[in-house]
DNA sequence: GCCACTTTCCAAAGCGCTTTGGACCTGCTC
DNA sequence: GAGCAGGTCCAAAGCGCTTTGGAAAGTGGC
């Protein structure tokens, strides 16, 4: 059923019957109804492709998940950043285009959407440190936002983060509270500019309070299970092993747990732990008492509004750039406990 | 850059261009040098919208993802899945459009993305025992491929599923074999059919070796982290507890593995966990022994070639339906081992 | 009864592409 | 020199919608 033909049946013109679904007030409102009735019986909705050219707008978003050539891992708080991004889309009634791009083919894949007009605006996901993507993007004009931000980036441009900085800067200064001296982080990868702030917050924190940071506690890898654990096994092997660990994410604190308690060692008296929780949907437990000790913030609430921004600036794309800044708040477990007594 | 733009650059009409640009043969070799040349360097690409107005194809594909209105979960299998289908994607040139619905505007999405012909097909995701999304489908004349079954669907339609009541069956014969006799099963949520599917190889097993299943001995819940450890604390807590458990994902395995450990237990000594692991990129680790012994599928290649299946069936609808049954191999890891002596 | 609005509708153009159905040459055959 | 085939190009129609710029009819004031 097209708009012709239902305006064949109506013995209107097509030009009166898109009117009348749109809204217009040049038509005459017992009209409007029959038209409004027929559409709704007839399941009748405007061909997308063909609306959107005669608008210029796609009505849709773009998202780029990135995967490396190396380590072809997807992030799993995309999953939940996606479908906090999709709620407001679906309010919106925008469409959501993913694509998965190895980075060899990034820009490319960014241009050809530009070209080809599929979106009316992308969020960057995964943004680096230094990230060649905010000037392309910029130079072909197309909206965004990031998620997360770009530290070596001097232009303006539309981003929405968590304090990565001061959350770990907060959890390192209630591990220092607590007594430990030995503090060690097991980051994600530091040319990822989330990562960069997470250890830019945990060595202010050492510094505030005089402590030589160890570089034998520190480590920096993708953010799986296994690392979380191996890296773990390594530092508790040390002569000096650290009594708390800072992990940058739920998935990689697990690992750390496992290669604590492997040790025999008991979490929250022997070691603690604190984490980074992006609250994603399968890990947290509504009911219970939180079992790490964590910095929180949703990503998923993350994603609803970076969706916003964007819309926002796609509507009006002189209203930008856009910030925000989202706080994480620190929930104690029972990962976390007093430094043991030195031996 | 439009091809109007183009062509008059040229000195060509914009059907010459096109033609050049789509590789008919009535245009001259030379003249298609100078159209391809002078494409290349104004980074021309056509509007995707008006192409596929013109074609008649949106060369785009649907997920639909449900979210329940209660749990408002995200599987995060579908982050790897849709990782894989968008491979494929990629490769052939198609988009994803990607929704995140909640269960109770699923069908009228359905019907919108048909309408609006959004999308050339659409990947199901998530089928339950009994889904009244294949009719719907049907109906709309929108070729599609379910990523699992429907048992109780008697009429044709195209699927991609692991074989999870195999899966089971065997997790379960080889932990019988190890002498195994009280085995717990914390399973998914049974009205999803893949959970029915595999309670079904579980109990088949046991069947095949005169054990009376225990109702105490199983659950089903959202595979959560929380709901392991929960499921396995309750039934380690039972008079006559479980020697081995056998998990519906890693995920909720890790659960089961806290409560284990908390108990004091050592895994694969007093109690032995088998898990299906559908190969999430987060959680494998491919220089080590697996921890878990577990029942392997890699969910990125299911989504690669569900995709590829849906493909072939938008490129011939007549082709279908089409059907594909993955096994899941056996891995053995140090989750698991003999049964303990009776005390 | 004429003029100026207002109300209600529509023909046609346009969004940017592809495809159909020639047109125009050139070169060859008979 | 007519007829035909092949090669190369293009005008125009069409995909399904929205929007522009009227047209036709009705309304009220004078």
């Amino acid at each position: 059923m097209r708009l012709k033909d239902l305006s064949a049946e109506l013995g209107l013109s097509p030009t009166t019957v898109s009117r009348a679904l749109n809204g217009y007030p040049d038509v005459n409102e017992e009209t409007r109804q029959r038209v409004l009735e027929a559409a709704r019986r007839h399941n009748y909705r405007p061909d997308a492709r063909a609306r959107s050219l005669a608008l210029g707008r796609a009505r849709a978003i773009g998202h780029v998940i990135p995967t490396s050539t190396k380590h072809e891992m997807v992030n799993p708080v995309f999953a939940d950043f996606i479908a906090g991004a999709g709620e407001t889309y679906a309010r919106a009634g925008y469409d959501m285009v993913l694509t998965v791009v190895t980075d060899d083919a990034e820009e490319r894949h960014y241009r050809d959407l530009a070209a080809t007009r599929r979106v009316d605006g992308i969020i960057v996901h995964g943004p680096r440190i230094s990230d060649p993507r905010i000037r392309l993007l910029r130079e072909l004009g197309l909206p965004f936002v990031v998620h997360g931000r770009v530290s070596e980036e001097t232009g303006p441009y539309s981003w929405l983060d968590v304090n990565n900085r001061r959350a770990f800067y907060r959890a390192t200064e209630f591990l220092l509270d607590l007594g430990h001296r030995r503090i060690a982080l097991v980051n994600g990868l530091e040319y990822m500019d989330f990562a960069l702030r997470r250890r830019q917050g945990y060595l202010a924190a050492l510094a505030d309070r005089q402590i030589e940071p160890d570089p034998d506690l520190m480590s920096s890898e993708e953010m799986t299970e296994p690392y979380g654990y191996r890296a773990a096994q390594r530092m508790l092997a040390l002569d000096r092993p650290p009594t708390a660990f800072l992990a940058s994410s739920l998935i990689s604190a697990l690992g750390v747990r496992r290669a604590v308690e492997e040790r025999g060692l008991v979490l929250g008296r022997d070691v603690s732990i604190v984490t980074h929780d992006d609250e994603l949907s399968y890990f947290s437990d509504p009911d219970a008492v939180p079992v790490f000790t964590a910095t929180r913030s949703s990503v998923r609430e993350a994603g609803r509004l970076a969706a916003e921004m964007l819309l926002g600036l796609v509507e009006d794309p002189r209203s930008g750039p856009r910030e925000r800044l989202l706080e994480a708040i620190l929930t104690v477990g029972r990962s976390t406990g007093p430094a043991p007594a030195r031996t």
